[in-house]
Order: structure tokens, then C-alpha cells, then sequence
DNA sequence: GTGAAAGCGCTAACAC
DNA sequence: GTGTTAGCGCTTTCAC
């Protein structure tokens, strides 16, 4: 014993079942032993139920103090069902957009008595579903998945069994199930009519891998404006792939070089953005720009950068809402619901054609 | 049934045992039963053991498909003790310099088969307690914690019954426990010996709340750095506080404005910095700026921002790694890790004074 | 007001 | 190779 704390010394205590190294620790029995009551007094104490003499609650609560005893809740999982925990899998965490939508997540999760397990998918199919599979076996009471894979069917067992699940961002593939999205194809829209009503006519687009759904949904805006105004895309203009730099860069560089090259860029996403802003600042001449997502600083940038906004907690809140509403017994129907973007000029796009 | 499927639906599922509306999920019991074979048995296929036949094997896999079973981590590890999850408790998840530290103690997390539960204390010592003792309750296998509070007793019991810790950005209070810092004093010295190198005598330090490690340690920096230079330092450069963009703009406005204002600001960290810059942008005379963490885009500013970097991802992944080396067993005594920092110099810092 | 017994779904230990 | 039994720490049920 440390004299001065009646603690236990770490080493005594995993001296005391050495056979044991995790699960040393006090259990309710321990507990009533100590305190010279029952199992069952003991779970009504620490469960703040009633039916316990204040007197027999003091004795408890100087057992638990003493032997530092902390609740097991998987002991309790297992028995009540519940977990009141919800599993988030998104694709980067590191990713400036997500972390504000993991945290509205989580503002909601605490709200409802919930803890938030994270995991990153890394835009990998596999991985997604091995870290869903794997949140499923922890028995998480519910889901909410930025999916990287187009094909969900695996959750069917679980959702029948009462997982409930909320897609956000990007729909579930071939099945059906609750879905918060940002307007991807109107805000493209908007922001390349944005474009052609500055003058441009040789539009540039650069997008993520066409099997994300936002890219391909980000084109077809971009595609109807273009058709909006009569102007025949050149598929020398649009680019897909990959958000890293190098690819990025290379693909602006690309439409920004030639004897006729675009005059203006909408770049499909924040990480696209922040590397065209690259490319732009080191050219001579002027090119617009308008990205999709809101960037830090991009006010202060000259020009300040133009984007289509969208509202990442919002997204959160509203899928992790919908989740807990499912949790609570509502079961409506699946549902898709479809969050606005907003056009915040800051100049980029409204530069005039150069030259 | 679903015909096309032969998937039982949802609503079928939630009839059949219409008293427990989640634990509504087959078993390994019921997955023997099905194939015909022990429980036992159910549990070797299920957990790649060996002693089965590859007949029976196959029996007891088609029997899991048929069910949709899935394991209960839940009551695995109540048997096996470990949960193969940790618990991340930081300040806020939306912040930037969170989102790769974040990543990063994920991805280590995942390297060593285990997931993530992650929190935000807001910046609340009562949260960050409530917080951490739920997930003990949950009986992660360690915790990686970014303190809020500074008496950290509470945790002893859960270290001494084998909950691996580890601090990180801050040390932990009133325990002796593992933590990894960046060296915050000495970057903040080295930012704040540069401004004097290119000639500044009035500097203001602008920091987060006095209560918080870094925001001390810095200004220490600051300090010292003042002190080698010989100059005194004028307590109205000085301003500790919330980094809420209100309070840091006043701040910054303050020690800018009067007869003598300061011709360079030292700012103490990420969000004080894009404030800052914002304030300065508006002026009419240069003044030099060195910040604490660099920011996305700092680079295409004008002028760039001349930051002290520090590795956000680093931090995490050397925590974590601390923390499953302490769970594979090497317990050494409590260790203090202080990362270096960098000065990236981009041209804000390099500004001489103005006037 | 209190407690004993059963059992949540799994794994460890030991039969056969 | 396979199955049986006990028990992880808790809550539920029901008896006192």
C-alpha cells in the first residue's frame, strides 16, 4: 500500500493475480464483499436506482472509492443489448472538411449519451467494410458511413438486425438506406454558370476519381452548365483522378498550356482547390478560378479564392439526427436528404477571360 | 422472405423476437445448432483455429452466411479481457492541428489490430474527466489524452489496474505519466529571436489561455528570448486569452494601436495566427508576424507567413506508438519526449520594422 | 430494502 | 477432431 493514498501500488496490484494482466480489477463482487452487502445492492448504487437506505449507499460508496472500482460496461452491453456507442468511418480524418463533420457527429453522439469510435477508410472499399464489419462486431448501436465502396450489401444483416445506418456525402450502393448529401451537382452547376456569366467559355475541370460519387455528380453540374450556354465541352478540359498534388498539378497544367487553353478552372474538391491555387500563382496571366468546398484563408489569398460552399458540421448534425431518430424507434423510410451549397465570390471567378 | 434475396427483411427480423429489439442477432449458439456441430466447434471456424475438418468447416461457414452471424466482440471481451480499442480525448476534432494528430494515433491504432474512440474536451477539465472515465469504462486498453485539466488523479486507479497512458502536446497534471510534447519554448523562442534579428524591439505575444502547458511554455519563450536581446518587456504587448477570433482581434488591435504599438506580433498558435493575419491585412503598414503551427496556404499569402512548425502527425504517432509499447509490456518508468520545432520563413517574419 | 440465481455470448480448460 | 462445462461482470427476475 502507498501510505499516504491507501491506494494500491500499480506492482502490488498486478502482483495480486498475476495470471491476469487487464482484467485486474475490482469487481461488484469485490465491491459487496468489501462492503458487506449484496451483488445487487451494489448495481443499484452504482446505477443510482432506488430502494437502497441512504446508510447502506454511504457503506457502497466507500467500498467503490476504496477499491477504485469502475463500472464494466461491456459486462453490461452484454447483458442490456445497447452499447450507446455509434461507429463513424469517413475517408481521412486528417482531411480539413471532415474533421468539423466528425465533430458535429460527435456533439450529437454526446447529446444522446453516445461515444464516437472513428476510423478512416482511406478511401479504400476493403478497408471501409472490414472497419464497418469490425464496428458491427463491437455491437455499435448505430452507423454513420462516408462510403468509399458502391456496394453496401454487406450491412444487410446488420441493418435487419437493428443497426442503424446513415450514409452521408455519398449514397449507399444497392441498398437502401438513409443518405444526407450535399447539393454536389447544383453547386457545380452554379459555379460554372458563375463562370460563363464572367465571360469564360474554355472552362477547365478537375475532379476526384470518377468512382466517387461527388466527382461524377460535380461533372454533370459542371457538364449542364456548359450545355446551359451552348458550349461544347472539349474533353481536353476535364480531368478526373486522384486528389494528390502531382497528378493535380499536372492535369491543370495540362489544360492551362496549348495554343488554346482554358481561361478559367473549377476545381472539384478542397484538396483540388488548394493545388490549382498553386499552379494559378505561379502563372503570368490571370485564369479564374471557382473550387468546390470552403478553404480556410481563401478570403485573404490575392485574388481571394471563390467557392461553392458547403456546410460539413451541418452534414454531420443532420445525418447523426437522423441516426439517433432511427435509434429512437422512428423507422420511416429510407430517406435522401439534400443539403444547399452557396456561391461565396471572393474574386477568383469573377476574373475577365485573360487575353 | 425476400424472394430475390432469400434475405429475411427487416421488419420479419424485428418480429421474430419482438421483446429485444437489438440483441435480435443469431448466435453461436444458434449458428451450431443450424450446422449441426458443438459450439465449440462454431467458435474454432469462427476464430480461424485449427482442429477442424475441412467439411465440417465448410458446414459451419455456410451455416454463418445463412444467419448473417457476426461475432459479439462485446462478450469476447469479457472472456479475453482486452478490447483491442484505445481512446483518443482531445481538444476539439474540428480543429486542424488535430486532424492528422488524429490520423495519426489511428493509424498506428490499426497497425496494431485496434480502434479508435475519440473525444472532445471542448477545452473543459470536467469533460475531459467525464470523458476519459467512460472510456475506461468501456475498458479501452489505453488512452492517449490530450489534457484539458491539470490534476489528473483520477487516473490513477485506471493506470494501476493497467490502462496504458499517454499524454500528448501537454503534460498530465499531478501524475506521473508518459507524455509527448513538441518543444514549445524553444520554438517560441527561436520565432521570437528572429523578429529581434531583423530588428524588432516592440513584440507582442498574443496566446491561448494561461491555464493551457503550450500557452505558458510559449510565452516562457518569448520571454527569454526578450531577455537575451535585452529588452523589456512592456506587460501591454502581452495578452493571454481564448483563441475565439473576438478576443484575439481586440488583443491585437490593442497592442497595434496608441503612440508606440508593436511592429511584429508573435502568435501563440494556429487560430490566433489566422486572426492575426486577417488584422494585419487590413492595416496600412507592414508589420512582421511570426505564428505558432503552420496553417494551410500560409505559403501563398502576401507575404507568407513565416510560421514555427511543429508535426502534428508526429506527435500522434510517437504517443501511440509509446502506448501499445507499454501494452506489449515494456513498462519503463514514465518518459518525457519533446519533438523539435521549425521555423519555415516565408516572408512575414523577415519584415524589418515599420515607421 | 435486500439478495440469490439465472443468463447475456463468448472463450479457456479439459474431457472424449 | 469435437463437445461439454465453467465462468468473464454485469443486469434481470423474483423471492424474501
Amino acid at each position: 500500500m502507498d501510505d499516504r493514498t491507501g491506494q494500491r501500488t500499480v506492482a502490488e496490484t498486478a502482483a495480486r493475480r498475476p495470471e491476469n494482466r487487464y482484467g485486474n480489477r475490482p469487481t461488484m463482487k469485490d465491491v459487496a464483499a468489501r462492503a458487506g452487502v449484496g451483488l445487487k445492492t451494489v448495481s443499484r448504487v452504482v446505477n443510482g436506482e432506488p430502494g437502497v437506505t441512504p446508510d447502506t449507499e454511504r457503506r457502497v460508496q466507500e467500498a467503490i472509492e476504496a477499491l477504485g472500482f469502475r463500472r464494466n460496461d461491456s459486462a453490461r452491453v452484454l447483458r442490456k443489448g445497447r452499447t450507446a456507442s455509434i461507429g463513424l468511418v469517413l475517408e481521412d480524418l486528417a482531411d480539413p472538411f471532415y474533421g468539423p463533420l466528425s465533430r458535429a457527429v460527435e456533439e450529437v453522439a454526446r447529446a444522446h449519451g453516445a461515444l464516437l469510435i472513428n476510423g478512416s477508410s482511406a478511401e479504400d472499399p476493403d478497408r471501409e467494410q472490414e472497419l464497418v464489419l469490425a464496428l458491427c462486431a463491437r455491437r455499435v448501436d448505430g452507423l454513420v458511413v462516408i462510403p468509399a465502396g458502391d456496394d453496401h450489401r454487406y450491412l444487410e444483416p446488420e441493418i435487419a438486425a437493428g443497426v442503424a445506418t446513415v450514409f452521408v456525402d455519398r449514397p449507399a450502393g444497392k441498398i437502401d438506406a438513409d443518405v444526407v448529401l450535399s447539393d454536389s451537382f447544383g453547386g457545380a452547376r452554379d459555379g460554372v454558370a458563375h463562370l460563363i456569366a464572367h465571360g469564360h467559355r474554355r472552362i477547365g475541370f478537375i475532379g476526384d476519381q470518377p468512382r466517387i460519387h461527388t466527382a461524377i455528380e460535380r461533372l454533370r453540374g459542371y457538364r449542364a452548365a456548359m450545355e446551359d450556354a451552348d458550349i461544347p465541352v472539349d474533353e481536353a478540359w476535364v480531368s478526373l483522378g486522384v486528389t494528390d498534388p502531382e497528378r493535380v498539378r499536372t492535369a491543370a497544367e495540362t489544360m492551362l498550356g496549348g495554343p488554346e487553353p482554358v481561361t478559367a478552372v473549377f476545381a472539384g474538391n478542397n484538396r483540388v482547390t488548394v493545388t490549382v491555387v498553386r499552379v494559378l500563382a505561379s502563372l503570368d496571366r490571370p485564369v479564374a478560378l471557382v473550387g468546390f468546398d470552403d478553404i480556410e484563408l481563401a478570403d485573404l489569398l490575392e485574388p481571394g479564392v471563390t467557392v461553392v460552399a458547403q456546410d460539413a458540421a451541418q452534414l454531420g448534425r443532420t445525418a447523426a439526427e437522423r441516426l439517433f431518430r432511427q435509434l429512437d424507434g422512428a423507422s420511416q423510410a429510407p430517406e435522401r436528404v439534400e443539403l444547399p451549397t452557396r456561391l461565396i465570390q471572393r474574386g477568383s471567378g469573377e476574373l475577365p477571360p485573360a487575353g
